[in-house]
DNA sequence: TATTTAACGAAACTTTACTACATTATAATG
DNA sequence: CATTATAATGTAGTAAAGTTTCGTTAAATA
C-alpha cells in the first residue's frame, strides 16, 4: 500500500503529490484521521483526497483508511527513529515496539540455520548445561534457565562471575556452555569462558559476530544490533537473546524428545492450584 | 481485542452480549461495515452498538473499527506459529520469530497512551516502586528493576511470594506497585496487590484484561494475547510484558526526569573497565 | 403492587464522506 | 498572441454515518 503510493507518486498531479509525500511522511499518524484533517495537513480541498484515493484503485477515502491501517497494523516499520523529550505516549509506544520489531527481524535473518541445528544436537546430548552472562544478560539466563529446566534438562545458570569461575573449573567433556553477552566483551564473562573451555566443554555463544567471545565458541550464534541509542535501555538485545534461547527451546522439545511435550503440559498443569479459577498458564 | 471481548461479554447487558457475540462469531466481516450494518446483523438499534464501545472503554464506534481492523490485520500471521517434530531449523526460526513480532505488534495496538501517561507519571512522582511478579513473570521483574535503578528511581524487585507480602504490608500512600502477570489470576500475585492496595499503594498492573488483577488495578496496561500453544515456553508473554515495561523506563527517562539521560551515559561508562576495549555495553 | 432503576430504541442532531459544479491554471492550436 | 480546449483544484451542497437526547419499556427492589 505504501509501497503502492511510493510507485504511482511521479503520475500524480501536484496536489495528490502533496498528498502522497504527507501521508508517506508519517503513515500512523493518519489511521485514525478525518477525510478533513488530511486535507489540511496535506493543505489540498477534501475532494483532493478523494481524487487521490481513486488514483490508487479504490473507492474513496474509507478503503483508503482501512487499507492504511491494515497495513500498518501488520507491517514492521523500519524507521526506528530515536524518542525526544516531547514525544507523545502514543509515538513513544510506536517507537519502542517497532525498534523491537525490527530488531528482532533482523536477528532472523541473520541467524545461521545450521548453527541452530548444531546448537540444538550438542544441548540436546549434553550431560549438563551451563548458562552464563554477566549484567543485563542475567535476565536471558534466568530465563533460559527456567525453559531448560521445564523441558527435563539439566541446567545451571550463573549470571555471577565468581561463581561462574568455580563452575567453569570443574566442567568435563560432556559438558556445555550456552554464554550470552551481546558485546561479547566481558571480561569476565571470556576468561570464564575459555577456563570452561580448557576444562573440555563445548561453547555456544549468543553474541556479535566479531566479537571475542564469537571467536573462541564452538557454535556461533550471531546476535548483531544496532548500537544507537540502545544503551538507553537495551530491550533490543535483550528480547533478541531471549528469542535466540526461546528458538532453541522449542527445537530441543519438538524435536529432539518429543517426550518433552508431555512433560511441559504436567509443568502447566502442575502449577493450576495457585491460580484462581477460570484459567492457569504463566 | 477479541479476547478482551471475550472477557467483557459475561458483564454486560443482555442487547450488547448479543453484539460481542455477532462479532465474535465472525470478525472479519465487520472491519468495513457501518455502525447500521452491525446493528442490523446483531439485531439492535445504533446506540446499543455505541454503549457496547463505550463498555470496552472505546470513544465510540468508530474507534472500535480502528481496533478491530489493527486487530485482525495483525492476527494473520499467528496462524503458521504452530510449530510440529518435522519442521526445519529455518522454519522453527521463522516461527519462533514471527510469533514474537506478531504478538509485539498486537500490543503495540491494544495499549492505551492515556494509561501509558498515566503510569509514567505515577511512577515519576512515587517515592517508592515495587516490582511484583510471580513464575515466569519474575524474570520480567528483575528486568524492570534493572531498568528503573539506571534511572536513579527507588525500586525494588519482588519475585518471592512471601517476600511480597512482606513488603506489601509496610506501603503507603506515596508508594506505588508495578504488578507483572499473564494470566493476572496467580493467587499469590492478587492477595499480595489486595494487601498493597489495602496499604495505601497505587497499582499498576501489566497483564490481560477482564483478569482480576486489571480489576482491582488504578491502572492497567492491557497486553492481550492468543493462548494456544504458548504454554509450549511463554515467551511472547515474556517478550510484551518487557516492551511495555521498556515504554514505561524510556517514558520516564524522556518525559519526566532528562537529567536521567545523563546519568544513564554514566551507567555505561562506569561499566567500561569490566570489557575488552574497542566498546562498552552491555 | 408500587416504585425505582436499568436497558433499549426512536428520533433529532452532528460530523464525515462524497458529488456536482464553478473556477482557475495549463497546454494546445490557429 | 489570442483563443480555445483540457486538466486541476476548490466551493458549496447533499447524502450517509456516527452520536446524543430523551421517552418508553422491561427488570429489579422495596
Amino acid at each position: 500500500m505504501l509501497n503502492q503510493i511510493r510507485a504511482l507518486q511521479p503520475s500524480l498531479s501536484k496536489s495528490e503529490k502533496r498528498v502522497a509525500q504527507t501521508i508517506l511522511d508519517n503513515p500512523r499518524q493518519f489511521v485514525s484521521a478525518t477525510m478533513n484533517q488530511l486535507a489540511n495537513a496535506a493543505e489540498v480541498s477534501e475532494p483532493t483526497i478523494v481524487r487521490f484515493c481513486r488514483s490508487l484503485k479504490l473507492g474513496g477515502y474509507r478503503e483508503f483508511r482501512l487499507r492504511l491501517v491494515q497495513d500498518l497494523a501488520s507491517q514492521v516499520s523500519y524507521q526506528h527513529s530515536r524518542v525526544d523529550a516531547n514525544d507523545s505516549a502514543a509515538m513513544l509506544i510506536d517507537k519502542v515496539f517497532s525498534g523491537a520489531i525490527a530488531s528482532l527481524s533482523s536477528v532472523r535473518n541473520q541467524l545461521a540455520e545450521q548453527v541452530v541445528d548444531d546448537a540444538i544436537s550438542l544441548l540436546s546430548t549434553s550431560q549438563n548445561i551451563e548458562i552464563y552472562g554477566v549484567g543485563g544478560a542475567g535476565i536471558v539466563v534466568s530465563d533460559a534457565q527456567l525453559k531448560f529446566t521445564r523441558l527435563g534438562l539439566n541446567s545451571q545458570p550463573y549470571s555471577d562471575p565468581y561463581l561462574q569461575r568455580v563452575a567453569a573449573a570443574m566442567l568435563d567433556e560432556k559438558s556445555c556452555v550456552l554464554a550470552i553477552s551481546n558485546s561479547g566483551r566481558s571480561l569476565d564473562l571470556l576468561a570464564n569462558c575459555k577456563l570452561a573451555k580448557a576444562s573440555g566443554a563445548k561453547i555456544i555463544s549468543i553474541t556479535t559476530s566479531g566479537s571475542p567471545l564469537a571467536a573462541l565458541s564452538h557454535l556461533h550464534l550471531t546476535v548483531d544490533l544496532d548500537e544507537d541509542e540502545d544503551y538507553l535501555v537495551p530491550i533490543k538485545a535483550r528480547i533478541a537473546h531471549m528469542a535466540v534461547v526461546d528458538t532453541l527451546a522449542i527445537g530441543l522439545a519438538v524435536r529432539c524428545k518429543p517426550s518433552y511435550l508431555e512433560r511441559l503440559r504436567q509443568a502447566s498443569l502442575v502449577l493450576s492450584d495457585k491460580f484462581e479459577s477460570r484459567r492457569r498458564k504463566m
